[in-house]
DNA sequence: TATTGTTATACTCTATAACTATA
DNA sequence: TATAGTTATAGAGTATAACAATA
């Protein structure tokens, strides 16, 4: 949507909000369900990928290693997620998700996502397919593609 | 991009990193400029809306009235805006943005907005002008509409 | 000596509450 | 008394540094 002089707004300037009521929008489904958003984050991170380190899991997700150590513990108190020391490197803590886990993150994928459709319902079909595209696309990309030249 | 099993990433999942990985690439523009992040913000919000309140910018930016005030304290040390008192209400402080915060903000924008479409040749063009449409149309959407079954 | 996970500490950002000056 | 702006305080979230166990 151009401005008046021809120029758009900033990309980050328009998807800022955005994502901010979308994540906005997530909190009263997973509070429903008990859990934290990086709680979600991490089932999400799990499911289809068992048995990594801590390490591994928070590069994977982008934190701090220290910031899932909470998170870990609770999903596991949960009965969401084992986490079981490595036979072979005893200092490592292999992660997996649980059945409960995969059922949980299941249901609360399928309320999440039903409310964003009713959102992208308000594009035409074809941006609506388009930007789901563009948007797995662009975040598919590597950080260093966004720095190039700054 | 669908997953294996026919389902695709959360939007606001994919939305998060592409957001913070525009951003990132944003910052040193702005340190190259002298001027902070909410600087920009501010500079574009007052760009064609002059004369407006403390109160009225920030509620329009979607930040605390108490935020805002170290920022309009720099803008203004740097001659970027100017904050007069309204002559009738002497409590008020009229903002608007002056020549030379314009200039920076145009130069600004002009290259964060090169970099944005220097990512987003990596879209097929067709998908690329879709994207910025739906962008546009979704961050224009009220708050309410995203929360509406929640 | 290096690495995995953990705990403790510090820092940044933001929100809340209390204050002033005008109305 | 209510409001615009300001200042001071407190809270949440995150990062950094130090530690214990294992390699």
């Amino acid at each position: 949507m151009a401005d008046h002089d021809g120029h758009r707004p900033d990309l980050a300037a328009m998807l800022q909000p955005l994502t901010r009521a979308l994540i906005a929008a997530e909190l009263p489904v997973l509070a429903r369900h008990g859990i934290s958003m990086w709680g979600y984050v991490v089932l999400n991170a799990l499911d289809g990928n068992p048995a990594g380190t801590q390490g591994a899991l928070a590069q994977a997700i982008g934190a701090d290693k220290t910031r899932i150590i909470a998170i870990l513990d609770e999903l596991q108190l949960m009965g969401l997620i084992s986490r079981e020391r490595d036979p072979a490197d005893r200092r490592a803590r292999l992660l997996s998700i649980t059945r409960a886990g995969r059922e949980l993150r299941l249901a609360v994928r399928a309320e999440i996502q039903a409310n964003e459709n009713r959102v992208l319902t308000r594009l035409p079909a074809a941006d609506r397919q388009a930007f789901l595209r563009a948007a797995a696309a662009l975040s598919a990309l590597p950080a260093e593609e966004f720095t190039r030249t700054a």
